[in-house]
DNA sequence: GCGACACCATACTTTAGCGTATGGTCAAGC
DNA sequence: GCTTGACCATACGCTAAAGTATGGTGTCGC
């Protein structure tokens, strides 16, 4: 599958001047995790599965990590430390706030791999790690839509529920894709997007 | 939690006269499925733990289906004829095709029991049984409301959309509402279903 | 050129759930 | 009052994955 590597986060990792044959590092373990997790759910996040793909044995894994909850941990902070840095903050950057809103919406509806990721999260609200990250996340990101909403000049109690609604909508959405749901080319697609812009934004 | 039965699909079985002690029927079982499913997700819908929950062993489980997965074949069928004896029939009652989108909103914001076994659903789509049964259901529905918006007075295009929009903000609340995201009050949230509704519907 | 350390393999033990085999019990019907 | 059959218990084998223990090997600093 396509294997959209991640930036490391921490600058080039000690020991990484150039790396000896085929050893792994914890971080060539978390982004495999994310991997498989876009792919095939949090439940495929399995040690021994996971050894297998990177073709070694758990004797490795158990090398970088103490348990597989850490590993899970640590993936996900690393997707949201990603997320944050490469969806939210460019959205940032534009000044005009109702532009800012449409920005957003089609910025969120073309980048397929953070969604997969997140899909995958939200399949998995029961687990004790999943749970807070997925509410911490979607607070902030409502809260970041209605505060967009407020600047472009909607009264508070609109902006928040034109946020509440535009969220659900990208949360349904990325739900949907996944069963193959929006049966659309991509002009329809577009369109789409277009109209959801419209209708949330008019004028 | 709330155990909101079903009534039978099959008319009064057989030898349901008088039941005897606490034995059980396929009935119960599939009921009792459903239960764990809303509650816990698919996969603690297992032959043990319904069985400990049950009060008996598996021992009686294997009397009534050959396999787990035909407990889930049963119980999500049941569902399925359920919801839509229930929440699909009753809107399609409705007259005039503008209220009739309105009360389908109001109708489904409501709901709790079936909406909690739906996002349940959602949890499972790679799974063979569930992802089929879902994309099914949600093209029927997204296609009822695609109608709906037609005879309202909308183009076909314009209809289609606002049904996708509107059907993936219906998914994605289920969701979120899982994560107590929506952290509203009765009235907010009676507030919020009418700025749904003259959003989708203006004028 | 050698010891130390990072990385990995092998070989366990444990746990939980699926499925099978088989025998027990209790109510109904003859 | 004895048999039948619906319903259930008990005991077993099988599988996959989580951890643990321990030993092996290459590569670096010195």
């Amino acid at each position: 599958m396509h294997t959209w590597r991640m930036e490391p986060i921490n600058a080039p990792s000690p020991r990484a001047k150039l790396d000896q044959r085929n050893r792994l590092s914890a971080a060539d373990w978390e982004q495999a995790a994310l991997d498989v997790l876009a792919e095939s759910g949090l439940a495929a996040v399995a040690v021994e599965p996971l050894a297998r793909r990177l073709g070694v044995t758990k004797g490795s894994f158990y090398w970088h990590f103490p348990t597989r909850e850490a590993l899970i941990q640590a993936a996900i902070d690393r997707w949201e430390r990603n997320d944050e840095e490469h969806v939210i903050a460019p959205i940032e950057a534009v000044s005009d706030p109702r532009e800012r809103v449409r920005e957003l919406v089609r910025q969120v509806s073309h980048k397929h791999q953070s969604h997969a990721v997140f899909a995958a999260l939200f399949k998995a609200l029961d687990q004790p790690l999943i749970g807070p990250l997925v509410e911490r996340v979607s607070q902030r990101r409502i809260d970041f839509v209605t505060d967009a909403f407020r600047q472009a000049g909607f009264d508070p109690v609109t902006a928040a529920n034109r946020a509440r609604l535009a969220y659900s909508a990208y949360v349904g959405f990325i739900q949907l894709a996944q069963v193959g749901q929006p049966r659309m080319s991509h002009e329809e697609f577009e369109a789409y997007i277009r109209d959801f812009i419209e209708i949330l934004i008019p004028r």
